[in-house]
DNA sequence: AATTATGTGTTCGATTATAGAACACCGGTT
DNA sequence: AACCGGTGTTCTATAATCGAACACATAATT
């Protein structure tokens, strides 16, 4: 048994919670895994990991290799498809225009826990060198300037209200004033980012950003386009 | 109560497959729901779908919006990032190039049971009228292009074997002798679709596709752009 | 060729997680 | 004030789940 594996949150019903486990380890699974390979990494028997994968293969969420070896399945794309779909689709759009007369990768990030995560991205044109920030990657909100924007959307009071125990960073006030956050360095290496916050009615602001190596643009003209931008989305969403 | 609501498939592990079913009917409804209305829909009592919808939101694959409504969360998209990984990265350049070359909106559709999942899609640069294809969105895989370009990579006698009860389209084999597939006015009207297929080692067939409206380009040209792309993709999944 | 090792799939009784009724609460509305 | 329509919590009988044990297949090893 892996004697690590009890580590997942203990939820009020245990089996939803395991099959869930299960699918965030063969999400982070670069490779199929056998069946007694993910048991053991899930710390249940066998046979209790079997009756949950046959579940989720019912639902199309987990399908097997040639060598009945398990890997996520098609249907959380589906799933995936309604995350925030308004956002996505009035985003779209936007992302793919920023994307071409910027020449830079443009993506949505949005708010989860201590976490920002990436929803859409549209690469430029020229996909040389681009830096791509894949849809469903993860990162810590304190770092790197989506996080920034989604902070500087909210005052230092409705923060520590909205995320108890996250630092509310001294730069989201610059940036509030600005209307733009910046990064360098922060979530990867030579990357900096530049982003502004979307208003989302009923819910968590979320970011629209764009990530470079070296800057073409002036900064603020790259921030006034993703401003633009941001509003058209957030008049598409009211 | 919801009288239709029981039509979800009987799975072994009772639990797991209502807390798919809750997310698969937020990911339809095109808003979110109250708790009590999603019960109704799974045709359970309000406080089961409570305790699950509270387990879903200890993992944020739900959100709850200021009216305390759910829909679904951030966590599908991290989770649907592990679908077919290893294509998803061989398969991006590839699209954004094609793309742009053909100023048509390109895409991978991978096979489940007996439907077609968009999986990833680039839209061209200059996306006018261009015909979005979202991703996670579903088709019958009896109809349209990638459908047929996937059905063409199998034998008659395979495609029986592995999908029992669903016919073997006629224009299968003659797709498989051309080497590409097309549709016209099949999923979408007034939409034509051109697609090859991709072999993936150990699992099931994919297909990589392109939409448009009019072809400006000759179909054989497209295909021969198609093909290449998709042998540049096969080769390196092996 | 027999043997071990490593995997999948299935059955079944004990136990424990789950189901769902009943209740407390809260903010609008009549 | 009484009445909705909604959320959140507690509790016990019950039925779903757990996990051991078993049957079987396949590949590596002796």
């Amino acid at each position: 048994m892996n004697p690590n594996a009890a580590s997942a949150p203990a939820s009020p019903s245990q089996t939803l919670s395991r099959g869930i486990r299960a699918l965030e380890i063969l999400a982070e699974a670069r490779q199929p895994l056998t069946i007694a390979e993910l048991a053991d990494a899930m710390g249940v028997h066998r046979s209790v990991a079997y009756r949950i994968l046959r579940t989720l293969e019912d639902h199309s969420l987990l399908v097997r290799d040639d060598g009945g070896r398990v890997q996520p399945g098609p249907g959380l794309a589906v799933l995936a498809r309604g995350v925030s779909r308004n956002l996505q689709t009035a985003a779209l759009p936007e992302l793919t225009q920023l994307a071409n007369t910027l020449t830079m990768s443009a993506f949505v990030a949005v708010w989860d826990h201590e976490d920002c995560v990436t929803l859409v991205t549209v690469d430029p044109r020229h996909t040389g060198a681009a830096v791509v920030q894949h849809p469903g990657s993860r990162h810590p909100i304190n770092a790197g300037a989506p996080g920034l924007a989604i902070q500087s959307a909210l005052s230092e009071q409705e923060w520590k209200a909205a995320a108890p125990g996250i630092a509310y960073r001294p730069e989201a006030a610059d940036a509030r004033r600005r209307g733009y956050a910046t990064s360098h360095d922060e979530v990867i290496a030579g990357v900096s980012s530049l982003a502004v916050p979307i208003r989302v009615p009923g819910g968590r602001p979320a970011a629209l950003a764009v990530v470079y190596i070296r800057a073409a643009q002036d900064p603020e003209e790259v921030a006034a386009a993703l401003a633009a931008s941001a509003a058209r989305i957030e008049s598409q969403l009211g």
